[in-house]
DNA sequence: CTCACTGCAAAGGCTTTGCAGATTC
DNA sequence: GAATCTGCAAAGCCTTTGCAGTGAG
């Protein structure tokens, strides 16, 4: 979280209570948080907070690599997530929950393959999918 | 295309003129067409038809099988693709370009790991980033 | 003749943007 | 003091939905 400040300021972006607000929430609201969920915590903080500075904040911390945005099917909000290590997803069809994954299968083979068609490759993105513990039973 | 006539015809699905042009545009549009690619094929055939139209037909035929949905991130639009073989693509995180990639490095072991999690695995999505020719260029 | 399908129009939901005023540095 | 940042409000955009009329089987 100081890494992430420093960071910032170092860049020349100024540190104001909410900015500092939304890089709390994302190591306090627990795993995958939406941009709904970290208003909810920053509310509880500053309840003037809106909505759309989370999102400025959120995209900013994106633009300089700190913060993955996820995408996922069957739910139509994006999540958010802190970049830590290189690492994969299990998605919940059903309810949508996920969960980390230390496993990760591609190799340079894959790279080479991709460059035959003269891509050239930066990252992945690799989800399963399947059905949690809880939505097997019902 | 027939195919995918039969099976809608066989689930008591009618025919309409509509249908059948959004099945054609399915073949004809060119690779990953968004619905807005869809529906200016499909005026070319009947000016009348909305992109609703378009959008109800596109998801009947996601829940029947023979469709996937993709989204991806640096884009804001679905874009569709008929299911065929099993792959994977490849996407210029510049212009958005997709390239199919007949690779996949998930084996066995991956979903075992998943289970660990007590996730039932029912499939995955892989996606590589990186830019295309054109995009490296500039 | 019945039920599914279409077109129209409007709504929904997430995310972004313009602007004026407030805050950092 | 200058430039960024915030809050408000509104707009954008893709996609979905309600409804009445149309058309397939």
């Amino acid at each position: 979280m100081k890494d992430i400040i420093e960071l910032l300021r170092s860049r020349g972006y100024k540190m104001t209570p909410q900015r500092r607000t939304v890089i709390k929430a994302l190591f306090e609201c627990g795993k995958f948080p939406t941009a709904q969920d970290i208003l909810e915590y920053a509310k509880t903080i500053n309840p003037d907070m809106g909505l759309d500075t989370i999102y400025r904040n959120l995209n900013l911390l994106t633009e300089i690599g700190v913060l993955n945005i996820i995408n996922i099917k069957s739910r139509d909000v994006s999540v958010f997530e802190v970049v830590t290590n290189h690492h994969h997803h299990l998605i919940c069809l059903d309810c949508g929950q996920m969960e980390c994954l230390d496993y990760c299968p591609i190799a340079g083979d894959s790279e080479k393959m991709a460059e035959e068609k003269e891509f050239k490759i930066v990252g992945h993105s690799l989800e399963f999918y399947g059905y949690c513990c809880k939505c097997q039973a019902s």
